[in-house]
DNA sequence: AAGAGTTCCAACCGCGCGCCA
DNA sequence: ATGGCGCGCGGTTGGAACTCT
């Protein structure tokens, strides 16, 4: 592996898969030691951002809402360029995302009220929510919004599209359920216990083989002891 | 139909911060 | 004190998709 050249540019949906694989197994964490571990020649940076931006759950991929618009709109002139900070208060979207959606779609409309006094205007032709409109001063995030008392509902994967990510959806989706099953048993049975074959392993067991969870429990094993 | 121009967004890059040995 | 590591953030870029002429 040493020496070998970092893959760059778009990801496959093997490597989406495999990523996907190793992060709900491992954890969000030591990305560079859990991009050698996969075995993709990405960067831990690559990898984090893939999965920060497009395969974590509860991230929404579609259209922005007039409603996420506004808020997009509002915090931006209150808080400025602090994407991570304005993501925190839309569920669902990162900050790579909100900074595309303001680049190409709302600074046109900031620069001409600024220079025209030409007032905040929702861009009805791109979303399905119906007309409003609004001085942003005047807007008020709803308290359901607010980062502190949100909690992201997992059906927000619902909302995706494609096939990749419906077979992910669907995925989670059993996986949650497994989650809830296996926390109950861990109750019971005391927290060291493993964890009987559920929908996610027969899921690993259909994309790796049979042989995945031996190499995967060595490898979860090794992974994040550093000495 | 096709070439030019524009828009959009996934991904990359560099920087800075916090933590730890 | 300091140097290395891991990570997050904001700015930028490349190219695909779309629109215009």
């Amino acid at each position: 592996m040493q020496g070998e050249q970092l893959r760059k540019g778009p990801w496959l949906q093997e490597e989406d898969e495999q990523l996907i694989f190793f992060v709900t197994r491992l954890g969000e964490r030591r990305w560079d030691s859990l991009a050698k571990v996969t075995g993709l020649r990405r960067s831990g940076k690559s990898c984090r951002l893939r999965w920060m931006n497009y395969l974590r759950p509860n991230l929404k991929h579609g259209p922005f809402s007039a409603e996420e618009e506004r808020l997009i709109f509002q915090l931006q002139q209150q808080w400025g360029n602090k994407w991570s900070k304005i993501a925190r208060c839309l569920p669902g979207r990162t900050d790579n995302e909100i900074k595309n959606y303001w680049r190409t779609h709302l600074k046109k409309k900031t620069q001409a009220q600024q220079e025209g006094g030409v007032q905040y205007k929702v861009d009805n032709a791109r979303t399905d929510e119906k007309s409003s409109e609004l001085v942003s001063q005047d807007y008020n995030y709803s308290d359901s919004y607010r980062p502190e008392t949100y909690t992201f509902p997992l059906s927000d994967w619902e909302l995706t599209s494609s096939p990749h990510e419906i077979w992910i959806s669907d995925w989670i989706e059993e996986l949650q359920t497994d989650q809830t099953e296996t926390e109950h048993q861990h109750i019971e049975q005391d927290s060291n216990s493993s964890c009987t074959e559920s929908s996610y392993d027969s899921y690993n067991r259909m994309r790796f083989g049979n042989n995945y969870d031996t190499w995967d429990y060595a490898v979860a094993g090794s992974l994040w002891d550093m000495n």
